[in-house]
DNA sequence: TAATTCGCCCCGCACG
DNA sequence: CGTGCGGGGCGAA
């Protein structure tokens, strides 16, 4: 019942009573075992157990156990202010408070002043006290830092814990699993380092472990649940959970298929197993469905880890609150409810729907190939396969075929962990150990969430004094003006293309441009602007700020370390490694860190993000600019042409080997950037325009760039042909063969131009697929096409449309001029605006080409006529 | 709860 | 009716 993983999906039932859901999620290790003495277990969460008062970690071995291990340090909340001890004391809301404990004196580093200051921590026995109740301490006094971190962070950071690292309890207490590194590693590692500052080597050592050390096999089962509706289309509220759940679905990573049914009366086939099913599938028909709750809850609890798709908005909720509707005892039920999360009791939950929809892991951990969120979409990318096909209403199932589908669903959100050698569970551990969160914190969380726990890890590290944002306004003064407006500052540039065939054309690009940046420069919100008289002179080309040449900036070797083990170690062992297993780990480490730098200097810029700094935002694009600037400006002194460039590259014409090296070595040299050759091309078309051109490699590849043939939203029509014009250009070899391709070209064009003038196309093909990114009611400036088709189909089909769904519609002569497709017969469609569309996609090759669009299309209309005549 | 800017296209809408 | 601006979407980096 996930099927998109979007709230508001279908027609959403009668508004229900608000029903009171607890902030606290309930859970508590309580109940949980200690691991046995010398048994390996991982650190998967850290949480906070409110009646004990006390932080536990809870841990997970290769067999599926979950234990539980409670802090033994005394450990407490805490924040730090700059009121003394003793005045604190005199405070009555907190000295009367029976949740004080004592306020102390605590020395911590001040970055920005680069002192070390005395300043008081004040603990308490209830993290509440600290903050997030009207009268906790933080609101009680006038200046306060680090009273915002959630206490399990504060104690992972503390305790120096590492959630996703291997543990082992010994003599009675816990300790990090003993991972050495080999003698081989250890001089890799230093020779990789040589040349760096002590202090960074020191710390290379300390993180490395991390990136090395395997992860487990984790026992798991994907979960998905069907639920009765009277009607189609009806998206039953999670909260209200009125409707009967008829099926429940486990797929396990023990080879387990499970399926709960219920009986019904109005069952069209006979129970038993249906030959839909997979033949190792268990399926239980059962009567009752308090009965069928327990038995699917009995199941779930074998499982420490619970895959769902969507889980947290839909299928947890409406087990549980379902589950105390029909009579069972909240005791009695493994799940417990938070506000936009669902947790499973002993154990834990993944919405994989969470960590695919995260920015960053769509895009730099997959490479941007799924584009919607979508169980059927994410699957057909990643897995190469889409969900059943389901007959238009659920009804109409036999039991055996809802089971089949049911299990299909769970068993793709499971196959989401597995496939490629259980890349994602890897990535998971990864981002959990770089980042210091819990793993259900990594999935809730975005980047820069993961950024801001990662810092702030540092920053104990070292007992910096983590600032405030407010202390960082004198650091965020901008002096640039951005070129869109709107924005805070300025970015990158792009060189304008000669637009043209080029053949033989070298891509050179810096590596991690910003990252690398940031590091060589020492980019950081303390070190920019320093306080040093004798920094100044350090100056970030092209504006007026300076960089500090004293201090190390704990932003700059965040950064570094993370860049450089991906570059120097990671990468290059990806490279080299010949057996796979080792290979695909190399490669999902460096996609991990992938992750971490290429947003360091995203969040730099983000007003959310507690270490905003601006100033260092626009520090690092205006020495991004200078550094392509310059590098632009040295090849055409070398004598190449430069055709185009784009933030961090350079596209190079015939640039001999000898030119190449020179200016890789001078970049090195001048700007501190490693510049190497990224790609070559056989030849490219540049257009007029910016961020737009083809290349084809030596192998025939064609990579496509900013294209409108390229884009999600062109009909599919128009696609087709540009596809096909790329198929030719993909076999010529060299200028002697343009001319026949050209000829080729015009003949393509010319033949979809007829078909479209004929009409000879299904809706499909014409039909524009925009997505809805708001709610519909939302769009009050203007009125977009795509959102009038949507409200069309709404008041039509009496189905509700929200964001993220894809809406097809096909452009028509007359009315509002659209149609969604589903309404929309040929006959209607206006065949202008689709030569339009085609001649504006085209025209973006064609013109590079030297072949006009119109001289195409009139020929043809003058032949056709002769023809008929 | 939330990474950034640059660039292009189509369209809707207000203004002259 | 043409023009210019901004909203909205999508892509490059």
């Amino acid at each position: 019942m996930e099927e998109l993983g979007h709230e508001d999906v279908g027609e959403a039932e009668e508004a229900p009573e608000e029903r009171e859901v607890p902030e606290e999620t309930g859970r508590t290790g309580e109940s949980l075992p200690l691991p046995p003495e010398g048994k390996k277990v991982y650190l998967i969460s850290v949480e906070y157990d409110a009646a004990k008062k006390k932080a536990y970690l809870k841990l997970l071995d290769e067999d599926g156990h979950v234990y539980a291990y409670y802090d033994r340090s005394n450990h407490k909340p805490y924040l730090i202010t700059d009121v003394p001890p003793d005045k604190v004391k005199e405070i009555p809301g907190i000295a009367k408070s029976r949740d004080f404990i004592d306020a102390v004196r605590v020395k911590k580093y001040n970055a920005l002043t680069g002192e070390n200051v005395v300043l008081t921590k004040v603990l308490a026995s209830d993290p509440l006290a600290i903050g997030g109740k009207p009268n906790s301490f933080r609101e009680l006094l006038p200046r306060v830092w680090e009273a915002k971190i959630r206490y399990t962070s504060c104690y992972t950071y503390d305790q120096r814990l590492f959630p996703g690292m291997p543990y082992m309890l010994y003599d009675g207490r816990l300790n990090p699993y003993p991972n050495d590194l080999t003698s081989e590693e250890e001089k890799e590692l230093r020779a990789i380092f040589q040349g760096e500052k002590e202090e960074y080597v020191r710390e290379a050592f300390t993180y490395f472990p991390l990136l090395i050390s395997s992860t487990p096999s984790v026992k798991r089962a994907g979960l998905d649940i069907e639920v009765y509706t009277p009607r189609e289309n009806l998206m039953p509220n999670p909260t209200e959970a009125r409707f009967p759940v008829i099926s429940v679905a486990l797929a396990g990573s023990d080879g387990r298929k499970m399926v709960f049914l219920l009986e019904r009366s109005e069952q069209e086939m006979p129970r038993g197993q249906s030959p839909d099913l997979p033949s190792d599938a268990h399926v239980e028909m059962v009567s009752t469905e308090p009965e069928l709750l327990r038995k699917a809850f009995a199941a779930m609890e074998e499982y420490p880890l619970i895959l769902t798709f969507n889980g947290d908005n839909f299928d947890l909720p409406y087990l549980y609150n379902r589950a105390r509707s029909v009579g069972l005892r909240h005791e009695e039920i493994p799940i417990s409810l938070a506000r936009e999360q669902a947790y499973v009791i002993n154990g834990w939950h993944v919405d994989l729907y969470k960590l695919f929809k995260n920015a960053a892991i769509q895009v730099y951990a997959f490479g941007d190939i799924y584009k919607g969120f979508t169980l059927d979409e994410i699957t057909k990318a990643l897995l190469n396969k889409g969900k059943i096909e389901v007959p238009p209403a659920l009804h109409g199932l036999t039991s055996g075929q809802l089971a089949a589908y049911n299990l299909n669903d769970a068993e793709i959100t499971l196959e989401l962990t597995t496939f490629q050698n259980e890349l994602v569970m890897k990535l998971l551990f990864l981002i959990m150990r770089i980042s210091r969160l819990s793993m259900e914190e990594v999935v809730r969380l975005g980047i820069s969430g993961w950024t801001r726990s990662a810092i702030y890890a540092a920053h104990r590290e070292k007992n910096y004094l983590i600032p405030n944002q407010g202390d960082l306004a004198s650091k965020g003064q901008v002096q640039s003006k951005a070129t869109i407006k709107g924005k805070k500052f300025q970015g990158a540039i792009v060189i304008k293309p000669r637009t043209g065939i080029y053949f033989d054309v070298f891509v050179m690009d810096f590596g991690s441009l910003y990252p690398s940046i940031i590091k060589e420069y020492n980019l950081s919100y303390e070190t920019i602007d320093c306080p040093h008289p004798q920094c100044r002179n350090n100056v970030i080309p092209g504006t007026s700020h300076w960089v500090c040449t004293i201090w190390q900036g704990i932003f700059s070797t965040y950064v570094g370390l993370i860049r450089d083990f991906r570059l120097k170690w990671f990468k290059k062992k990806a490279k080299e490694a010949k057996d796979p297993e080792s290979k695909v780990w190399y490669d999902v480490v460096q996609r991990a860190l992938k992750v971490f730098i290429n947003a360091s200097y995203g969040v730099l810029g983000a007003e959310t993000f507690p270490l905003y700094t601006p100033s260092v935002a626009e520090a690092t694009t205006a020495m991004g600019r200078y550094a392509i600037n310059q590098t632009s400006a040295k090849a055409q002194a070398m004598g190449i042409a430069v055709l185009y460039g784009d933030t961090d590259s350079v596209f190079l014409h015939r640039p001999a080997q000898k030119q190449l090296d020179e200016l890789s070595e001078w970049a090195e040299k001048t700007l501190r950037i490693g510049l190497d050759v990224d790609k070559v091309y056989r030849y490219v078309v540049f257009s007029e325009l910016k961020k737009n051109y083809l290349g084809v490699t030596p192998s025939g590849q064609v990579d496509v760039k900013g294209l409108l043939g390229k884009k999600r939203n062109t009909p599919e029509i128009v696609k087709n042909a540009f596809n096909e014009i790329l198929r030719v250009l993909a076999n010529v070899k060299d200028e002697k063969q343009f001319e026949a391709a050209k000829q080729e070209i015009k003949s393509i064009v010319k033949e979809v131009y007829q078909r479209i003038q004929k009409k000879q196309f299904t809706l499909d093909e014409v039909s524009f697929n925009v997505m809805l990114n708001k709610h519909l009611d939302t769009y009050t400036k203007t009125t977009p096409q795509h959102v009038k088709a949507a409200r069309m189909y709404e008041t039509a089909m009496g189905k509700s449309l929200g964001p993220g769904e894809v809406i097809s519609f096909v452009k028509v002569r007359g009315g509002t001029g659209v149609k969604p497709t589903a309404l929309a017969t040929v006959d209607e469609v206006d065949v202008e605006k689709y030569v339009e569309s085609l001649r504006t996609t085209l025209e973006q090759v064609l013109n590079a080409l030297d072949i006009r669009f119109d001289e195409i299309i009139g020929v043809t209309d003058l032949s056709s006529f002769m023809q008929f005549s």
